[in-house]
DNA sequence: TTGATTTTACTGCCAAAGCGGTAATTTATT
DNA sequence: AATAAATTACCGCTTTGGCAGTAAAATCAA
């Protein structure tokens, strides 16, 4: 999932949102040139504003490797030492 | 997926990785400060920085939505018409 | 213990991300 | 065709992310 693949996700669900991108900015709280630099696949937008777009969108970002069932593991294994 | 719980499944693949904070960042590319912040939960980190850190521990970002169906969907119909 | 490695935490500097404003072009709508 | 809306693309400005350097604290290995 480069910054070009993004872009064309955020696109497509703005379209079909039936947003503006000045629109879709004013709702994430952030400039409308993000929104239009983001689309074009700019690939140095910040986390921050990358997710304050897609909050509005309704997309999440999901991190995937060989291991995240072992860290969800160790995640909620640190859970419970924290609470008893 | 927030910046927080980004810093701890990087701070778990790396140590995983049996890879220092400077020998992760000089395989990625960036400087020692980023994976720092990036660890401790900064928000403000840029998306290339992110992927090129990333890469080095063999995570891929994936977007989720009710609409990545129809939308891989569009982008495949795209793909053929540009190219017949 | 001792020495080495790693991590935490700060610094100043520089490049650039994000901002609103503007204007030309393109696309919808009536 | 005419009007409105949206998109593209530039401009300065301000803020800040990323950088290397440093040093103290914490962790690990001999």
């Amino acid at each position: 999932m480069d910054a070009k693949k993004i872009g064309q996700v955020v696109l497509f669900h703005r379209k079909t949102a039936g947003l503006s991108r000045e629109a879709c900015a004013e709702l994430a709280g952030v400039g409308k040139t993000v929104v239009y630099d983001l689309e074009q696949g700019k690939p140095t937008i910040q986390l921050d504003t990358l997710q304050k777009i897609l909050a509005v969108l309704n997309i999440k970002i999901v991190l995937e490797s060989p291991m995240m069932q072992k860290f969800e593991q160790e995640i909620s294994k640190k859970m419970e030492d924290e609470k008893g």
